[in-house]
DNA sequence: CGACAATTTGCAACCGGTTGCAAAAAATTC
DNA sequence: GAATTTTTTGCAACCGGTTGCAAATTGTCG
């Protein structure tokens, strides 16, 4: 059925090494040959089985890129970003959609099965053992937007959480609120620890201003809705920062919906700088992690542990900026 | 380095083939030899080489996903229920990022390289020419979001476009709208193509009604906006429907920063019924795709046909409908 | 033109599995 | 317990490539 080695090899009246050789960067073929093999491969419309030279060289290309954010916007653009990245270096994204489950065990099973040369955990919620699991079963993996840490057991590249907190803390105070709060995600979450660690911790030099703090269930429209429907009732602060932009616009859809105005009565800032918060019947003040680059790195990353597979592990932590849209009130 | 079936075999005391036998379906094994290959592999931690195995099956469980649709909102529902569906059935996405180029060629020869068993194109914006290089080249395959041929050459999965105009056009019509228009995705898009169409034709048996047509230049929010814009200057209709979401919001941040109200003085309807068209901010009334049972439909198709490779092309439409929220005058 | 070096080529073994076939072992029958 | 049938097992070839090695070819130089 398919066209093999083989039947290159019999058509250019060569063996068969000659053809896999001229399909093979760097190695020993004549013009003479080449030029048979190539005629003859371009005839038959021959294309070189990548599995089956795997088998030998052990290296397959593919790249195990897992997530479990299949529901945040900013993810669309991660996917993109992640897949033309690796394709531009001719590594294939082999997905797997975690879902609910959060053991590894089956993902790397999965993934030793089909012999990935390496894997991106792309997740902001996942524990950093998830990634480590990876790496205990010898494959070389980065924990995209994953948990800062000093001495870290894998690579991780993303933002610093908690510098990225007390950035919204200070643009809080700066414009003047002085009873604040911070909406996080799911109490679980790193990210959320992380930037409440943040948040308190630059408001601690700040004991005139007045600091609560929630948690949705979920870094969801839904669940920003229901917990700020929630807060309205029992007093507000002046001004949310919110753990991510979804949860951000649900915030903002319950305080226009209860009559109040944004950034008039209640001010807010999400996180993350999705491509809707831009959009003007949303205009999202947010702070923007560096999306292109944090996903540039990881690629740059697991490429580099392929090649040197005892390579230290490494945190490269991308900073954040403040993106001034209209969900806050100006600076004075 | 990695545990095979040798190392296993050894351990076990059993041949090569005995251990092959105990890890596929249906194969003759005596209690006895599966358990004792059962202990060696789990105190071995083996697991088969998928790869190697598909050398002589035939059969790699990979399904090539091909997209170029990365900017839109609903693909990530898309996404999140391809790889679900497809894991659900022991299959693995290979995800291909189709962006900028249309040339079939590349895609096909990289899945052939990687030996898929099938091929899902998940696009509204491909011509069937696309697909069909993957069933030339003998790959099962699928075509999603695609559109209806009355003698398809591929499967195609999706809405009736054509209804789907005819139903917005209905809906404007109901609603007493007297001046319409289509504001349209691409010209060369088949689905705007086809949406057109079917708006028009339903239109055409009302001539007391004015209709124009005019194209955004992307399925994107600049694009719409843009257009719409453009379109307030040169004096805009009572009502549009838009041919995806993310245009018509788009198309409704222009009419409300041009101080029209929606759905007051322009309505707009939409199609899609992407997630976020139900925030509250947005309320986007919309035309629904049934996003679930085209993916639904679709794998099922493509494994059907990787059992059944000669299985004759099958159109599968699925019906829309209207979700009626906020941005069209109420019916009358 | 011959000696020698550098390139190119084919052979054969291997990568990690699967599978048809015949021999061996176990189960069934009388 | 022997004869027969059924099940289990191992051998060896194969899937579609790669690669070390030695032989064959080509090129260089005096």
């Amino acid at each position: 059925m398919a066209i093999t080695l083989k039947d290159v090899a019999e058509r250019a009246g060569v063996s068969r090494s000659a053809v896999s050789r001229t399909f093979t960067e760097g190695a020993s073929v004549s013009r003479k040959t080449r030029a048979k093999v190539e005629k003859a491969a371009a005839e038959l419309g021959y294309s070189p089985n990548a599995l089956a030279s795997s088998l030998t060289t052990g290296r397959t290309k593919l790249i195990g890129l897992i997530s479990n954010n299949f529901h945040n916007p900013l993810f669309l653009e991660v996917f993109d970003l992640f897949t033309r990245g690796l394709q531009d270096r001719g590594l294939r994204p082999l997905l797997v959609n975690l879902s609910a489950e959060t053991d590894p065990k089956q993902s790397v099973r999965m993934l030793k099965q089909y012999s990935v040369d390496g894997a991106i955990v792309a997740s902001s919620t996942l524990s950093p053992s998830f990634a480590e699991a990876f790496k205990d079963a010898g494959i070389p993996v980065v924990h995209s937007f994953g948990r800062f840490s000093t001495s870290p057991n894998v690579h991780v590249v993303g933002i610093d959480n908690v510098a990225a907190g007390r950035m919204a803390a200070e643009t809080l105070i700066a414009r003047g609120y002085r009873r604040v709060a911070f909406l996080g995600g799911p109490e679980q979450a790193t990210s959320t620890q992380d930037r409440a660690l943040g948040f308190f911790g630059a408001l601690r030099e700040h004991p005139e201003i007045d600091v609560s703090i929630s948690y949705a269930s979920a870094y969801s429209f839904d669940a920003g809705r229901v917990e700020m429907t929630r807060l309205l009732m029992t007093g507000p602060a002046e001004a949310y920062f919110c753990g991510d932009d979804v949860l951000s616009v649900g915030a903002l859809s319950a305080v226009q919906e209860a009559g109040l105005s944004v950034p008039g009565d209640i001010g807010i800032i999400g996180l993350n700088d999705m491509d809707m918060a831009r959009w003007q019947n949303i205009n999202l003040t947010t702070i923007r992690q560096p999306v292109a680059e944090i996903i540039g790195a990881s690629i740059e990353l697991v490429v580099g542990t392929i090649e040197t597979p005892n390579r230290h592990p490494e945190t490269r932590l991308f900073p954040c900026r403040v993106i001034e849209r209209g969900t806050l009130r100006a600076l004075p």
